[in-house]
DNA sequence: CAAAAATAATGATTTAGATCAATTTATATA
DNA sequence: TATATAAATTGATCTAAATCATTATTTTTG
């Protein structure tokens, strides 16, 4: 055997399948048995890496599959008829990106990346119809959705009456408990959206974001260097938000 | 034949299975054919009229039962551990509520009605099998659940960036919409929900939600009289709203 | 690598809607 | 049917965050 092939050559090789796969617990395929697996590698398709800025998916255009985010980070938005961009979600790897197009067979937003991202790219179709014989994958189906819908109330909840300190505050805790359950460092990350981004996200104006950031880098809840964070004291950091992550 | 039998008598009769029940096409029986229904009525409990402010799932509770709306009105909320309430939806005739307990299989938000109210209760276990046979019914889960999704984002970009006069002019369009998809008059309705829950669920005080009401109806908009709702200005109301409902 | 363009930080000013307060109207209860 | 309680309206005041404006920093690109 040849041990002296590059990393990045073989990386490839032991992910492309899905029982191979490190995101497997949070991604489709949590749970299934290695023929299950197998059934449901053969409707996947693997794509290369995207560029920044790639759109996955269309508002507007015909739903036809589901994407299962492997590296890099992604944003859905709305864009309304005045042209105005509202920023639904940000995801990160083992996410499942999409589902939301079943009921009307039509993008409601478009999905793109945010940084260099590869995905897998799964019809729904025969997602579906996978389904019917694999309970597992069913329920995972339909966790993700219930998952997704959490995911929103909370976002509702937050913009209803919660203060800029606040939103700010969870939105941080949010993405901190989301890259510790993938595995990353829960305390030290880099944003890989914009202030603008981040406040079109949290309903706010991007200057108030930054000061926000501002200000929680002088009492010394966080650091922040550009588009680094460290998170330096949590639990004070937790009893700004002042709510459930 | 008998054709004395009292009007309320009858109701219940002609309404006990789904493939008589008026709200066929809105609910979980959409397009199955008889015995499709018959299986689907197997697993449905019926429930008598239950009070204004009955809590049908408490937040935290087990989650094991879905509702389907037969008459009257809903309104599911989350709880803060501060104890304040966030309004999550409202719902009426023909909508399916609770399906976003299923990745936690803990109930997320307390369900509780608004009026008088009868539901359909169904075992989420038993409705998941039984949608692994019938892929209509299946495809109508994630239907509902992707609606949700939709639904939910649209407040999103409703809270996130709209003004007062925005939120209430959308809002009361969006009744009017889901009110002439049920057939009843979407002109004129009667709220069933307090000032104060329609501010609490669009992140206004109940001053502002009065103050736009009082507005519109100076401005010959809307007619108000206390809960009953009148819409005397359709187009210039959708012009006010600003955003797609 | 320098110039241009985009993004972020920070200060000054404005404002929409919250909060506080009082009154009116509607609903529940004895 | 009167009384108590809750809900809604309306006014006065306050404030958090938006907007406008400038400067600094970062990123892109020729």
């Amino acid at each position: 055997m040849n041990y002296n092939i590059p990393l990045q050559n073989i990386t490839p090789l032991i992910h492309q399948h899905c029982c191979n796969c490190n995101l497997n617990s949070l991604c489709m395929a949590v749970s299934l048995d290695t023929l299950e697996m197998t059934q449901l590698d053969n409707i996947i398709n693997r794509g290369k890496a995207l560029p920044k800025g790639y759109v996955l998916s269309e508002q507007g255009g015909k739903f036809e599959s589901v994407y299962a985010l492997k590296t890099g980070s992604i944003k859905t938005f709305t864009t309304s008829s005045e042209g105005d961009e509202q920023i639904t979600g940000f995801y990160f790897p083992g996410d499942l990106i999409g589902l939301n197009g079943i009921d009307t067979g039509v993008c409601p937003n478009t999905i793109k990346t945010l940084e260099t991202t590869t995905v897998c790219k799964l019809a729904f179709e025969q997602l579906d119809e996978l389904s019917a014989t694999l309970p597992k994958l069913r329920r995972q189906i339909l966790k993700t959705m219930s998952k997704e819908i959490c995911n929103e109330q909370h976002m509702l909840q937050l913009l209803a009456n919660k203060s800029a300190d606040e939103r700010i505050a969870t939105f941080l805790l949010r993405l901190s408990n989301r890259f510790k359950s993938r595995g990353f460092s829960p305390l030290k990350f880099r944003l890989s959206m914009s202030r603008n981004e981040i406040g079109n996200y949290l309903g706010l104006s991007l200057e108030t974001v930054s000061r926000v950031f501002s200000r929680m880098h002088k009492s010394g809840h966080i650091l922040v260097d550009n588009k680094e964070i460290e998170i330096i004291a949590l639990k004070p950091l937790q009893l700004l938000a002042n709510t459930e992550q």
